[in-house]
DNA sequence: TTACACAACTAACACTTGTTAGTTTACTTG
DNA sequence: CAAGTAAACTAACAAGTGTTAGTTGTGTAA
């Protein structure tokens, strides 16, 4: 494990100022001032505010990407990915929660990288719905509306930023099971 | 139906804004250019850019306690509470997807109602699990953690307002009844 | 020792922010 | 017609915004 680089503690530190007060109430002089240095400072090891939000969120949805990728190419049965994915975003949500928030929250401020962020979550999108299209053909899955059905299960897995750090206990095995029953028995068929 | 005051045409167009950017990245002048005045203008009918927030947000969540005081009042069984609860959630994001987005990313930005605005959700949390553990005492929900069944349903139903919008067709009844399956039929017994 | 990169600094810039003061215009009401 | 009111305007302010230029100190490699 290398030690982390300046920069690398520069977008951490901004990364939970963001999930505190999102990426626009935020200021260089605010994140300065958490780091206990002057604003000018920072530039010595990032561009700019907006350098900053684009390392946080493309490397996050370039993570899930890699993630959905090797999950939709497996063999599994179509349950049995859902529960990856489900695991998938605890664990990246219990790594990273600070960026999880600015996933979700300030993607629109992103500027040049925002039609890449785009594709990015609607391949996502896409994958996620194909895995229960076939569920659905296979019989795995009940016959409802598969965008409801994503919504339902995406939506909770996405707010799991908020919901990670407030549990006093992350035994992660246990939230993923957990999650996994809530979520999935209400769509695998009996 | 009175017609719409200039002040809450404001408040409408400013929740409209802040729902896209965020409070914090929408600027009075932006706001005054939607509605087509200049931004000294807005302080005719409203106090103070804040003011606004305030409006959108507490009026929301009152509602919200409003509703749920009825449903955890009432005499119906506890998936019939459920259910109600989540054409609340419906009913208000339909209405009102605006306003929603910034009761759900915006209320940190509160500042004298923000104490307020935290005892009005935590209230109501409380009284969803409520809800939720009568109906596992009453053997009409699974005995899983109340803590996970409530972060699963409830920020399902928080994001509504992200997805009510996109569908073409807005049929509530069905939407509602979609969602209750899912939801419910994950978490009731047999 | 000299050279150099790293990472901090001060000072300043051009622009934007929410908001106020004071004024004008156009209806409505007595 | 006179008076009042609602709602717009112009002009300005003080504070804060992201960012740049140029400088200084400090540790490491030649």
């Amino acid at each position: 494990m290398k030690p982390e680089t300046r920069q690398q503690e520069i977008i951490r530190v901004a990364a939970k100022l963001f999930k505190e007060k999102g990426y626009s109430a935020v200021t260089m002089r605010h994140l300065a001032t958490a780091m206990d240095i002057k604003a000018a400072s920072l530039y010595n090891h990032i561009e700019s505010k907006q350098d900053i939000l684009e390392r946080i969120i493309i490397s996050l949805a370039e993570t899930f990407t890699q993630g959905m990728k090797q999950i939709s190419e497996s063999n599994e049965t179509c349950i049995n990915k859902l529960k990856k994915i489900i695991e998938l975003h605890v664990h990246i949500s219990s790594k990273n929660s600070y960026g999880m928030a600015s996933l979700n929250n300030d993607w629109m401020h992103l500027e040049s990288q925002l039609t890449y962020y785009k594709k990015l979550r609607s391949d996502y999108e896409n994958d996620f719905k194909t895995i229960l299209e076939d569920g659905i053909k296979s019989g795995e899955i009940i016959h409802a509306k598969p965008d409801v059905m994503m919504f339902s299960i995406l939506t909770t897995l996405r707010s799991l930023y908020i919901w990670i750090p407030k549990k006093e206990v992350i035994n992660l095995k246990e939230l993923t099971d957990d999650l996994s029953n809530i979520l999935i028995n209400g769509i695998a068929k009996e």
